[in-house]
DNA sequence: AGCACGATTAACT
DNA sequence: GTTAATCGTGCTC
């Protein structure tokens, strides 16, 4: 298997559309104690752009809990919300602009077990299908807030895969932003592309 | 010190 | 389709 080379920091101090939409396809890696591996490629995620956008975190401007969105590209922002759920998300654009995108689904293809023994033993195509339940299976929490996904010997990071071509993009508004006044409640800053659509030549857990 | 709420999920009718 | 779970965070008093 040909090493796969994990993504730079300019990769993702671009504009944060751009970022979101040339994530999709990527392969979200997570290196654990004990020598498991734990990944997938992305398949949804959405772009939270600046304190003017008021679906994004920044809205209120700088707080302790969305500092790093407002650090440097290519450092997780994890926050938690309803209680119980952790999000991810990766800083884009320049140290000082708060910006971000949120993983929210990645299809499993390695370390399918170990994801398995930490969401309940639920099925495949249940293992990282929403933002905190992907969080759940690769054990990510605040520990991996502010963490620089691009540094050498990174525990999590994003290696490089083949562009997803355009007419498989799906593009929709931001999930859960309900009571977020327009336009940016239905802007349409999600990006989307489905699971079969990806090529995985019978990719599985490693030998 | 108190309180309302949330970039969700799982379970249920 | 509806709703309970569950608590860190940010804001007000």
């Amino acid at each position: 298997m040909t090493e796969k080379q994990a993504l730079a920091r300019a990769f993702f101090s671009r504009e944060t559309r751009l970022v979101a939409r040339a994530l999709l396809g990527k392969r979200l890696v997570r290196l654990e104690k004990g020598g498991s591996r734990l990944a997938g490629l992305i398949t949804e995620i959405e772009a939270y752009v600046g304190s003017d956008d008021l679906g994004c975190h920044a809205r209120a401007g700088r707080t302790a809990r969305n500092a790093s969105m407002w650090g440097p590209p290519g450092y997780a922002y994890v926050y938690f919300t309803y209680g119980m759920h952790w999000m991810l998300n990766i800083v884009t654009e320049q140290d000082g602009f708060p910006a971000a995108v949120l993983i929210r689904a990645i299809k499993p293809l390695e370390g399918l077990e170990v994801m398995q023994a930490r969401r309940s033993g639920r099925p495949r195509h249940a293992l990282t299908d929403g933002p905190a339940k992907l969080c759940q299976a690769l054990n990510i929490d605040r520990r991996m807030d502010g963490y620089d996904i691009c540094q050498t010997k990174a525990s999590l990071f994003i290696e490089n895969e083949p562009e997803i071509p355009e007419t498989l993009v799906t593009k929709t508004p931001r999930v859960g932003l309900n009571h977020v006044p327009e336009p940016w409640k239905s802007i349409p800053w999600r990006y989307f592309v489905h699971p079969s659509k990806l090529l995985n030549p019978n990719e599985e857990e490693q030998p």
